[in-house]
This record gives structure tokens, sequence and C-alpha cells, in this order.
DNA sequence: GCCAACGTTGGC
DNA sequence: GCCAACGTTGGC
């Protein structure tokens, strides 16, 4: 089990568009950046990841899970592109922004702060229970 | 809206 | 295979 972050800017995918999807999920297509793909690859059914919204917020919103295994992105024939889909799993009570994670001492060597424009992200499990623990998540999602 | 950071593309 | 040009992301 292992856990991840996303980033989606609000004006095009939203948290509340997320989890309008319920538990049929939401294919988490357009991603064109090999190291992002990389790690879509790396992703097993069950792994949970922050959906982080990027530009408007800057904030940590909720929790999804992974819902299926790699697959072909169906938004372009470029065999290169595959992705996973998302079920949306919980808000987070008190959305944890970029400035609060840069702020804890903890967080400093979150790829969310060091490789700011990876969109989709590895988080450890130390930073996973630290995040959750700043968004008023009793138990770690 | 600006601009810095960074990934990708393409000419050589 | 290098590197300049270009496009995109995303914080501010």
């Amino acid at each position: 089990m292992q856990y991840w972050l996303i980033k989606s800017e609000p004006d095009k995918w939203s948290w509340d568009q997320q989890k309008a999807k319920g538990e049929a999920g939401e294919e988490w297509d357009g991603i064109r950046n090999y190291q992002a793909r990389n790690n879509m690859r790396a992703m097993e059914i069950g792994d949970k990841a922050f959906f982080y919204h990027s530009n408007i917020g800057k904030e940590v919103v909720g929790v999804v899970e992974v819902c299926s295994d790699i697959h072909p992105d169906s938004t372009t024939d470029d065999p290169r592109w595959e992705c996973v889909d998302f079920k949306a799993v919980c808000d987070i009570p008190q959305p944890v922004t970029l400035a609060q994670v840069k702020a804890e001492p903890r967080l400093e060597k979150m790829s969310l702060v060091t490789s700011m424009r990876l969109s989709v992200q590895p988080v450890t499990e130390a930073e996973w229970k630290v995040v959750c623990e700043m968004g008023g998540l009793k138990e770690p999602a």
C-alpha cells in the first residue's frame, strides 16, 4: 500500500466533481508527463492519494483511492499515455494549504515542496500521517 | 497577468 | 547526444 498526491486545477476538474462521481470513480486522464505517468504505473488498486487543488485554493481538499489498474488514456491515441481511475473517499475537514505544508518542518522534503510541478507524486507514510493530522482527520484515511 | 522553473522538442 | 527554443505549470 502506497500513498500519492494528485493535482487538479479546480477550474478543470474539482473535488466536488470528483465526489459527484462516487463509487464509479473517474479516469485520471490528461497526464502528459513521464514521471507522473510512471508514478501511476506504480499504483495498485486500494492505494490512497491526496486530492490537491492547484492554482485556486492551493490546498489538499480530499482523499481518493485508486480503483482501476493502469489502462490507456482515453483522451489520446498516443499509446505512451496511460492512467488509472480514482474514486473519492472522504473530505479533509480542514483543508491543508500549500503555505501550511511549507511551514511544517516534517514536510520539508515532501514532493509538493521539492517537485512543485509534478502532477502525480509519491507521498511517504510519515508525510501522509502528518497531513491527515493537520487536516483534522482523526484516523489517517 | 506575470514570470520562474522545468520538461519536451527538434535542429545540428 | 547536445543544447537552444519553446510550451506548460503553477505560485504569487
